[in-house]
RNA sequence: GGGCGCAUAGCUCAGUUGGCAGAGCAUCGGCCUUACAAGCCGGGGGUCAUAGGUUCGAGUCCUAUUGCGCCCA
């Protein structure tokens, strides 16, 4: 048998219980002939880097919930998975690449970038499964998917197909964001904004043939002068005069609503507006009518003519009142464009690396910031620049590359997100079938209570249902199309071969086309207006000069090998983009069980299959649709609502049931933490520190509603190894570096500076959950040394000592209160059920009373008996939150009382893990039990007040003589061994009649007065009963004034009336005794 | 600019339908009591951000203000 160590130690049981659950696969999952299951689809880490807090939270709830239900008896799933993360993990190797070798992408190639890239996954993917399986993660390992794993490229494939063939992706021009290091557009998503110093150059554009009394130029203002180089109109508004009087009206409002400080700002404000009619509203409506009559202006520096305009994107309360259109570079100008394309022309100016075009004249092949200050010269000498303001603009950046955004004109594949006539076949071919208006409709309607998917499903959220589907549901309302392609290498491809022709060119192609079965090959044909057109349909077009864009969709990758040579030779090209990472994160709660066919799946070698055996289902059957997603807030809309609308599109029902919305880590400051800030912790720091399940118990122990995790952080001196509190300490030489303050010496937070040693950052409140740990590991080694070879025999209730009863009815409570805890999603609240019940009652009660039980033969055997019975359930109770330390445990108890239980044996388990979830035990509630001891535990406390006021060591026995009655009477007397033995009693002696010896001190409880002879101070006790008489005294006033107060007496329910009259009389009965104590003592 | 959220003990947070303000940590005093000093026993500490309102009664409901955070543009 194992000698159990003294103290505590993670990192001697967590690698060997680890060993245990991978030896056994106890975390594998299979399908079988249960019907209750539970499946959590892992929201994929991605392979650029380390696992962080924000991980480790997400990863412990899940296990959490994992555990839990598979605890339950249901079949259980976990699936892990890692993300390819398209662009962020390319930009990592690219950087890599260049800072090694010197080299870029186009150096070495696609093949050869991607190869390194594949070698770049496999490292950080191994990594990161070792990280998750060091904090405990029982996610299905057999089943480990890779987003571009076959499995998963298979279902991206199919997903298209389905979806270009429904006419629902779609390839046309947008201006997006465009990365000009990466060479690729970024989503809304990956661009994030900065307000930084700059300039508003004001640009003076001549007017052509003036005429009398017109003016002769106008001006216009940029903040980035080099796009004037795109310039194709100058747009003012259309009634300029009328225009500034109805915002001159809404500023008047506004005004006459707004509070003090803000009226003179504002009234500056309408002064400056009122003065525009005389400054600007002449000019501005020669304008309007120049533009009317088709009037031009000059653009400097290209020798262009571009029109006047009229458009009320042109505020005639703002600046000169006009306003250049640069369609190519602005979105706002964009959509002017999109109202005037008969007029005006769309030009772009860019190369994908931001240098300037071939459209920029003299200035082509400049990069766009050279080319800034060229412009701002010229236009300078010129005399065409009229004054330059210093303003702060804000500017986007890719979050990739660090570089500023440009907007760019280009081509790009599309999701088509509205709603479309006729409706969008959800789940076409499954017995689910259903129509729905579109796709964001379809995912907007998912979460609603009324709605429900043919299974009777639908998406709630938690805990807070209101909050985060006004989230989903206001982000789906837009209904945005999205862009799914990538100018990127790493992804996966988008399956299309397309090519221009002109309809002389198109019918033998049509022709040749034709011969492809359309279950392989889909082709649309689009017109350059976007119309499609079928290849039927095209076939009729009229013969003309018209371009056209022939589209053609291989499904399988099998089809590819076929077809995609023939197709070259056709002319076709395959588009050489890759699509959105979001685009196969969102298959992934079908993709990864085999979707479209589990039966012909391509799984990893030694994994799992997803194919039908032993007469069971396939997997896709049986764990789809899932059950729960648990992820962070700013994950609702880019991750969620995708999953939702590719489940319904693809199967017809929602992927998951439950979205568990848990905290954000934020730092001492409440600050977001994130490794580049330099508060990041690394959850293995902390593993190593104070042990893994003490990080499970903090998080779990944090996680409460809706309120973020604030954690303080402290980083570890690199000279003296004390903690440096961060909130406080003195920065060095930049925001990431602070003063050692015992000794004086610089560090840095983030680990990048080469000449400064770097702090690991760790929090302290880890503590808390090593405490419990070490508590937990103590009693549980108490109770071995007590159980040796315990047998098991049937016990009646009647054959149960008081405390034994007791700590059982107490028991049975925290397992309800635990379980409806977790199943609100609440699991702050569940681990302090369990934390109080083990720590308050069975260690501070239960345990102190059995000790002297444990010399008994007879009475030693029960207690033994419930003392295993009551650890067994404890260390299921707190599994599913600390698994290590439980697991470590279970396998000792199982060593020494193998069989547990109380009438009868409680189920045996070889693993905590796979061991039954503590079972409901109403019929060991005892409220009346309960009771007597509530009322035990108040005296003993009264006793060892008196004890410490009159610091009587613990080894000097003293005697108690309590004056009571009737029922409390009753309750002493049976509670007479445990308040002795708690309060380390001589005598214990309860009546009726007692008479107060005299100098004794006193303790009022209730009706109850308890004396305590021979210990007394007479000073000491006098100041204690004063400051209990002005106690008493507020509290009776209180009781008083709301008694008296005849609305409450009328008004108020009679049960609260009655419940303060008797909480009166009680104040005054014990006010009394007090009185009668202290007459006394001064007597 | 639009939307959402937060403010309770020194710190981090609970606080159900409105009915006696709680926990953990920190702090103070006493204990190396035989599982645990990572512990045990006991104590102190609050104008529930501010100002109004509804109500017999407000930490809780409503309005405004202040400060902070997040999301979207």
């Amino acid at each position: 048998m194992k000698e159990i160590p003294s103290t505590y130690d993670p990192k001697a049981i967590e690698n060997p219980v680890q060993e245990k659950w991978n030896t056994a696969k106890a975390y594998a999952a299979f399908p079988d002939e249960r019907d209750e299951r539970y499946v959590i689809m892992m929201p994929l880490p991605n392979v650029t880097g380390a696992l962080h807090m924000g991980h480790a939270i997400d990863n412990v709830m899940q296990d959490l919930l994992t555990r839990w239900h598979r605890m339950r008896g249901e079949n259980t799933l976990w699936m892990p998975g890692t993300d390819h993360a398209g662009i962020a993990t390319q930009a990592v190797v690219e950087k890599r690449l260049l800072e090694l070798e010197g080299k870029t992408r186009h150096d070495i190639g696609r093949e050869a970038l991607v190869e390194r890239i594949w070698a770049w996954k496999d490292q950080f993917q191994e990594r990161i499964i070792r990280q998750q399986q060091s904090m405990g993660c029982s996610c299905d390992w057999d089943r480990h998917r890779f987003t571009m794993d076959a499995v998963c490229a298979r279902a991206v494939r199919e997903t298209f197909y389905r979806l270009f063939r429904d006419a629902l992706i779609f390839r046309g021009y947008r201006l997006v964001n465009w990365d000009c290091q990466l060479h690729t557009s970024v989503s809304d998503d990956e661009v994030y904004h900065e307000t930084v110093n700059g300039h508003f150059w004001h640009l003076r554009y001549p007017v052509i043939d003036p005429r009398p009394g017109e003016p002769d130029h106008v001006t216009v203002a940029t903040t980035r002068p080099e796009t004037m180089l795109g310039d194709t109109a100058v747009a003012c508004h259309p009634e300029p005069a009328a225009e500034l009087e109805r915002q001159i009206e809404r500023l008047k409002e506004r005004l006459a609503a707004a509070p003090a400080k803000e009226k003179k700002a504002l009234e500056a404000e309408l002064a400056r507006y009122q003065a525009r009619r005389e400054s600007h509203i002449p000019t501005l409506e020669a304008l309007a009518r120049m533009a009317r009559e088709g009037r031009k202006v000059r653009l400097p520096l290209q020798n262009r003519e571009i029109p006047l305009i009229l458009d009320e994107w042109a505020k005639p309360e703002l600046g000169s009142g006009c306003v250049k259109i640069t369609p190519g570079h602005d979105p706002n100008d964009y959509e002017v464009w999109q109202r005037h394309q008969e007029e005006i022309d769309i030009i772009n100016i860019l190369n994908d690396n931001g240098t300037l075009n071939e459209n920029a004249g003299a200035y082509a092949g400049q990069d766009r910031f050279a080319a800034r200050k060229q412009v701002v010269a010229d236009l300078k000498s010129q005399g065409l620049l009229e004054r330059v303001e210093d303003r702060e603009v804000e500017i986007g950046f890719s979050d990739r590359s660090k570089t500023p955004v440009e907007p760019y004109l280009s081509k790009q594949w599309f999701l088509r997100m509205g709603d479309v006539d006729g409706g969008v076949v959800m789940g076409r071919g499954t017995a689910k079938q259903f129509t729905a208006p579109g796709l964001a409709q379809a995912a907007m309607d998912a979460a609603d209570p009324a709605w429900q998917s043919p299974s009777g499903r639908q998406v709630a959220f938690h805990p807070d249902p209101v909050r985060y589907r006004n989230t989903y549901h206001n982000w789906l309302a837009e209904k945005r199309d999205w862009c799914i392609s990538r100018q990127l290498w790493w992804g996966h491809r988008i399956p299309i071969w397309h090519g221009e022709f002109t309809m002389r060119e198109l019918p033998d192609l049509l022709n040749k086309l034709e011969k492809y079965d359309p279950e392989s090959a889909w082709v649309w044909i689009d017109d350059e207006h976007g119309h499609k057109f079928t290849l039927a349909e095209a076939k009729r077009l009229p013969e003309s000069a018209t371009k056209y864009e022939v589209q053609l969709c291989l499904r399988t990758e099998a089809d590819e090998q076929n077809y995609g040579a023939a197709l070259e030779a056709l002319g076709l090209i395959q588009d050489p983009d890759v699509l959105d990472t979001w685009f196969s994160s969102a298959l992934w709660p079908h993709s990864t069980l085999g979707w479209p066919d589990p039966a012909t799946a391509q799984v990893n070698e030694g994994q799992s299959t997803t194919a039908a055996v032993d007469g069971n289902s396939d997997t896709l059957s049986y764990y789809y649709p899932g059950s729960c997603l648990v992820t962070a807030r700013d994950i609702i809309t880019l991750w969620v609502a995708r999953m939702v609308i590719a489940g319904l599109y693809n199967l017809g029902d929602v992927p998951f049931t439950d979205v568990f919305i848990h905290a954000t880590i934020l730092d001492g400051k409440g600050e977001r933490m994130s490794k580049s800030k330099g508060n990041g912790i690394d959850p293995l720091d902390i593993i190593d520190l104070y042990g893994t399940d003490a990080l499970r118990y903090v998080l779990c122990d944090m996680q409460t509603g809706t309120q973020d995790i604030r954690l303080p952080v402290q980083a570890i001196s690199p000279y003296t190894h004390n903690p440096v509190d961060l909130a406080t300490a003195k920065h060095g030489r930049s925001v990431f570096t602070y003063i050692c303050p015992e000794s004086g010496k610089e560090f840095d937070v983030l680990g990048t500076l080469p000449d400064i040693p770097s702090a690991k950052i760790i929090s302290d409140r880890f503590e808390i959950g090593k405490n419990f740990c070490n508590k937990l590991w103590n009693a549980a080694r108490f109770a071995m040394m007590n159980l040796d070879q315990q047998s098991f025999r049937s016990l009646k209730p009647a054959q149960l000592a008081p405390e034994d009863r007791w700590i059982l009815s107490r028991l049975a409570k925290a397992v309800a209160a635990v379980s409806e805890h977790l199943g609100q999603y609440n699991p702050s609240a569940a681990i302090n059920d369990a934390r109080d019940f083990f720590w308050s009652d069975f260690c501070d009660w239960y345990l102190e009373l059995i000790k002297p039980r444990m010399k008994d033969p007879e009475s030693g055997a029960v207690a033994r008996q419930v003392l295993a019975t009551v650890l067994d359930n404890s260390l299921r109770l707190f599994h599913p939150f600390i698994p290590f330390i439980t697991e470590a445990i279970w396998e000792l108890l199982n060593e020494r009382a193998p069989q547990r239980g109380i009438e009868t044996a409680l189920p045996q388990a070889g693993l905590a893990m796979l061991a039954s979830w503590p079972a409901p035990h109403p019929d060991w509630e005892d409220d009346a039990l309960e009771d007597e001891f509530r009322l035990m535990q108040e005296v003993v406390r009264r006793i060892r007040d008196i004890r410490n006021k009159y610091t009587v060591p613990l080894n000097k026995e003293i005697d108690a003589l309590v004056k009571a009655a009737g029922k409390d009477a009753e309750t002493l007397r049976h509670m007479t061994y445990h308040i002795k033995l708690s309060s380390k009693l001589a005598t214990l002696t309860v009546d009726a009649a007692a008479e107060k010896p005299e100098l004794a001190a006193v303790q009022v409880l209730g009706d109850m007065e308890i004396y305590v002879d021979g210990v007394l101070d007479v000073e000491t006790e006098l100041a204690r009963l004063d400051s209990q008489r002005e106690n008493l005294l507020k509290r009776i006033e209180g009781a008083q004034k709301k008694l008296s107060n005849e609305n409450f007496v009328s008004r108020a329910p009679a049960d609260i009336v009655a419940k303060e009259r008797e909480r009166l009389a009680e104040l005054e009965n014990q006010l009394a005794l007090v009185d009668e104590n202290i007459a006394q003592l001064r007597a």
